[in-house]
DNA sequence: TCTATTGATTAGAGCGCTCTAATCTTGTAG
DNA sequence: CTACAAGATTAGAGCGCTCTAATCAATAGA
């Protein structure tokens, strides 16, 4: 069996709470008995045991961290940016995954509350809205790429028609005038990215094309075969918006197969600004999300209730970025392509 | 406050320990008593304690995980894996993060084993071998992607020489002789992809070309131009084996910069199947490695552990298999590449 | 010398649960 | 009608810790 304070206690030949006192660095501990207990803790082997701790303090240092798809690489992000701040705070993460299924998200957020965490953090849950404020009333809850009017709620979304807004006046400014989103229908943010994308290109006093696609390579390459069927070669958009990253790839392999070349005839941006569009190969335009930046926030509105420091919600929107490579290139209305 | 076990039982006119006996879906339980607690529960909410459970039952539904780092795909689909087979047996994850420094993945370890889990898994941890013995003697270690020779610690690895004699194998089937394989130097499992291949070519009594590179794609680029710089056109191999996906891109781009077609000129080979491969304008022939299948044998190696079952290491081998796709084809020594 | 006062230490209850052993019900056989 | 086994229920201790309040030691002030 492991050690115990009890253990410690009687090898340094003290009681059991100065121990206590000890692994908590209190103050008020002589320097020698202090001593005493730190060698007798490291000659035993002995370490805390969280859970008694929690349980004997009504304390948690545990967060709950849902995560709807580990493999997207987003997630897997702001994750990292999550434990890095979790960790230097002295907080650990309890995680799951929700597969996407409303059920199965249901359970993996049962189980992350059976632990009477500090707090919960859920990253694009699809749980109903109902399902998110009965875990706010256990302890604070914070959602990240997702909204909510809770009260007890937290949010932590990048600004996505921030994003779209920051491709189209890249686009804009390169001079092109003829600019098409492919739209990323259902997918997480999308809406958000099509919004901004309408609005922008307004801003401009520019006709808004939006092409429906999906957040998939071949559904880029579908959605470029369709603008090439239905524009002519003098009217066809010269500068793409894509859904993201993946999308991006499938329209740029369709304009080449058309005979197109991006970016002399044709400018695409990604958004992710995943591996992939940092491939020199590719080299792709893009819309960089702070992704472990918005784990870092996440993790701070979430502390900050626990500390009691805050009651009101507060609600993050942060600002993409745009990354330049070679996917795009300047426009002018007689045809060639300035380098 | 919560409701506690006390709640309910005052609540069913029952004593708490039959309100426990019911929790745990005890057979010994009358079914108008039963379906009282249940009632009772539901009413107020109730939900099990898993620390208080933990800590009186002397048992652990914590399993610790180390991730060094999450960001690379290969660890977030192992750790899929194990989340789901983990949620489906009942048990919980407590993640972290290594950052693949020793000192930080010694901390990390370290905040793990004080929630005293069931047991501890570890992805391709970097920590020296006597940290994960001494883990190993205070529960259960499974190692993902590094071995050990300790008794009380189980390893799950993929085959990286299997991996490069499939293909090695593919590229001899379809003719090709001279064939190069751009090692992936220090990074973890380079070694033995190489091993492999070096093995496999001499298999095909075929000399085995290495050229030095890294998993990065510009590594990737270098290393082909290193080869163009280096053979003559009638003597430069035909057959690539690339250290990841990733190299095999930069080996792409350099090939067709140089004029040369592939896979009509020369066939490359992959290696992890990122969802780079998978994408439809690269289409890369690659191995791909039973990344979910790994998470879930770390798992179960570890629960044969927990419910003392076997007390002898297990070594999971695991093998890959070879994802055809349209960077690899046939090649004679006519010159020509039929299809 | 005696009492405050301050700082260091400890006793003991309790966190929410499990588990063993004891107690209470029944049903059934003698 | 009694005895007893089998099943259902509960009392109570204890898991490893924290926390409050009490105790103890040592110094200072009167």
């Amino acid at each position: 069996m492991r050690p115990t304070m009890e253990d410690v206690a009687a090898r340094a030949g003290v009681s059991r709470a100065l121990v206590s006192l000890v692994m908590r660095n209190s103050p008020k501990v002589s320097d020698v008995r202090r001593a005493a207990v730190l060698r007798a803790a490291e000659e035993l082997g002995y370490q805390p045991h969280v859970m008694a701790r929690s349980l004997a303090s009504r304390t948690s240092t545990v967060l709950g961290v849902m995560v709807n798809d580990l493999r997207n690489a987003f997630f897997a992000d702001v994750v990292e940016g999550l434990d890095a701040a979790a960790q230097a705070a002295g907080f650990d993460l309890v995680l799951n995954t929700g597969g996407r299924s409303p059920a199965r998200e249901g359970n993996a957020l049962r189980s992350l509350l059976s632990f009477r965490p500090a707090g919960v953090i859920l990253l694009s849950p699809v749980v109903p809205a109902s399902a998110i404020e009965a875990a706010a009333r256990q302890c604070p809850v914070v959602l990240v790429s997702r909204t909510s009017r809770a009260s007890g709620v937290d949010t932590v979304n990048d600004d996505g028609e921030a994003g779209s807004a920051l491709a189209v006046d890249h686009l804009a400014g390169l001079g092109h005038r003829r600019i098409a989103h492919l739209d990323g229908g259902g997918a997480a943010g999308a809406a958000q990215r099509r919004r901004g994308f309408q609005a922008a290109m307004r801003r401009h006093g520019l006709e808004p094309i939006v092409v429906r696609s999906e957040h998939t390579d071949t559904a880029g390459e579908k959605s470029v075969r369709e603008l090439l069927a239905t524009y002519s070669r003098a009217e066809l958009p010269t500068g793409l918006v894509a859904g993201n990253d993946f999308n991006a790839v499938g329209a740029i392999s369709a304009l080449e197969e058309a005979g197109l070349r991006v970016p002399e005839d044709v400018s695409v941006v990604g958004y992710d600004n995943t591996s992939l569009a940092a491939l020199r190969h590719l080299s792709l335009t893009t819309v960089d999300q702070p992704r472990t930046e918005m784990g870092r926030l996440a993790f701070e509105a979430l502390v900050e209730r626990v500390r009691g420091e805050r009651t009101e919600p507060v609600r993050h929107l942060l600002h993409p970025s745009l990354v330049v490579r070679a996917t795009t290139a300047g426009f002018s209305a007689t045809g060639g392509a300035p380098r």
